[in-house]
DNA sequence: TTTTGAGTTGTTCGA
DNA sequence: GTCGAACAACTCAAA
């Protein structure tokens, strides 16, 4: 238990850049001197930051920081080990109560452990609060005791433990941090190198997103005054915002799902919710998964790099460098996984339907491993989570917990027929293919050649040919996935 | 211990 | 055009 007052505190912000609901720096906003402190961590175990990441980091650390200055207090920036120097400024700050929100990879849980009892040791309080979860890995069990690998069953017992406590408020003032000696080596932010120079790959995402906590609530109300109604049925729709976007802000903890789970419910509660409840239920489902994606990576800490089923370790996998670099630019020849991947590329995002399609395609059709989509959305998701993104590769690979199974085939230009009847993403993205009439846009190499040449479209110049031809990848797909299946064949 | 029912997101084929 | 069945068999969770 901390002190009750402390003299001096320090909070330090991981994956939790906000004030509003945020325990761990409530905790430590009593003492009568408050430091925070952001590490860009250099721990050796731990995965670097992908490229789109960097970006929004650097936006939401800026926004932070002024956020924490006009409430009196003063963001710390440092580089380096976290275990060394964690303990080390508490000690040179003198600092008797240390506070940060969980994290659930394996390596940060074992550095945290380690900073807890460095700090103990030392004398200084340390505790760490849940900011990120609405039910933390722990506590959301089979009746025999054990972690549930079933989304359906999993989701049931987590909410049979009780409805997800509400947000904490924002602190209005914080206290002034003390001296910082300039022997502690703070730097600017721009020190940290976050943003892209040559080239300037991510010029356009700020015209999509606004990174930091008043963006993150900008979104929220924007979808629970649109999108909300009707979210059962459209979210599978890329061709207009469907979907909250918050993914991004909650994967920096700019927002916690507490406050997004309390929203809605306060909205639906007061009839302000033009939504119906089945609406409801799916979105506060999406919730669910991220929920049940971290309870995979608390109790499975290898789900990134290794396969959830082993038998998918004899998964005969293709070494195809080109095909890999046909998908990652978005030049496969089908459209729809095209668009996906530029739309990707150009804002740092992708609508959740088209990502199923693209990772389907990778693995299924060009049996390229998981691992390396997997590394892809992990450099250029803005939205990048170690838990998220992981399970989900699995989910749709057939590998993963409660998968998808083999002979779930996505057709590529079958799921843009359905999800984008009129073409509309497939133009947004494709610009080459944007003159082409709604009835062939999804299937370019099928279309007359007075179509294509009235749309200025010339197959293998302007676009590609499909790079593998759609029945021919699935027979062999599925054959594969046979081949490991376990039974007798 | 054994049994039973269920399991995010799909596609293709043939009636 | 629409609809149901097949696509495998397994694992999980609970009774």
């Amino acid at each position: 238990m901390p002190p009750p007052t402390p003299a001096r505190a320090l909070h330090w912000f991981r994956v939790d850049l906000r004030l509003i609901d945020n325990p761990a720096l409530t905790a430590a906003q009593s003492a009568d001197a408050l430091v925070t402190v952001f590490i860009d961590e250099t721990n050796a175990d731990f995965r670097p930051r992908g490229g789109a990441s960097k970006w929004w980091l650097h936006k939401s650390l800026a926004a932070l920081s002024a956020q924490i200055e006009a409430r009196g207090g003063k963001l710390l920036i440092l580089r380096g080990d976290s275990r060394k120097i964690i303990p080390r400024i508490a000690r040179e700050l003198s600092c008797d109560l240390v506070t940060w929100n969980r994290r659930y990879g394996a390596a940060e849980r074992t550095c945290d452990a380690a900073i807890k009892s460095a700090l103990r040791e030392d004398g200084i309080e340390a505790e760490g609060f849940n900011a990120g979860l609405l039910y933390e890995p722990w506590t959301v069990t089979s009746k025999a005791g054990g972690p549930l690998r079933v989304f359906t069953p999993f989701w049931k017992a987590a909410r049979e433990t009780g409805a997800p406590s509400p947000p904490l408020p924002s602190p209005q003032t914080l206290p002034a941090a003390p001296e910082i000696p300039t022997g502690i080596g703070a730097l600017a932010l721009d020190d940290l190198d976050l943003l892209p120079r040559k080239p300037d790959w991510a010029a356009g995402f700020s015209e999509y997103w606004q990174p930091g906590e008043a963006g993150a609530l900008i979104k929220l109300h924007a979808f629970i005054e649109g999108p909300i109604k009707g979210y059962a049925e459209n979210r599978d729709r890329p061709d207009f915002i469907s979907t909250s976007r918050l993914s991004p802000h909650l994967a920096f903890g700019e927002i916690s799902p507490r406050q997004i789970w309390q929203a809605v419910e306060t909205a639906q509660l007061a009839g302000e919710l033009d939504a119906s409840a089945r609406d409801v239920e799916k979105f506060f489902a999406e919730l669910g998964w991220r929920e049940f994606s971290h309870h995979l990576l608390f109790h499975y800490p290898d789900i990134a790099t290794q396969n959830y089923q082993p038998r998918f370790d004899a998964f005969p996998w293709q070494d195809n460098p080109e095909g890999l670099k046909a998908w990652q630019r978005g030049l496969t020849g089908y459209p729809m996984v095209d668009a996906g991947l530029r739309e990707l590329w150009q804002t740092g995002f992708m609508h959740n339907r088209v990502r199923m399609i693209v990772a389907s395609f990778l693995i299924k059709h060009l049996m390229i491993d998981w691992r390396q989509g997997e590394a892809w959305f992990w450099d250029t998701l803005l939205d990048a989570d170690p838990a998220n993104n992981a399970a989900s590769w699995q989910w749709v690979a057939g590998s993963g917990a409660d998968a998808a199974p083999y002979f779930r085939i996505f057709n590529p230009f079958g799921q843009g027929e359905k999800f984008d009847a009129k073409g509309e993403y497939v133009r947004r993205f494709v610009p080459e293919l944007a003159n082409l009439p709604d009835d062939h846009i999804h299937q370019p190499w099928a279309a007359p050649p007075h179509i294509l040449a009235r749309a200025g479209v010339r197959l293998g110049t302007t676009y590609p040919r499909p790079i593998v031809a759609h029945e021919v990848a699935r027979e062999r797909a599925l054959a594969a996935f046979k081949s490991i299946s376990t039974g007798t064949a």
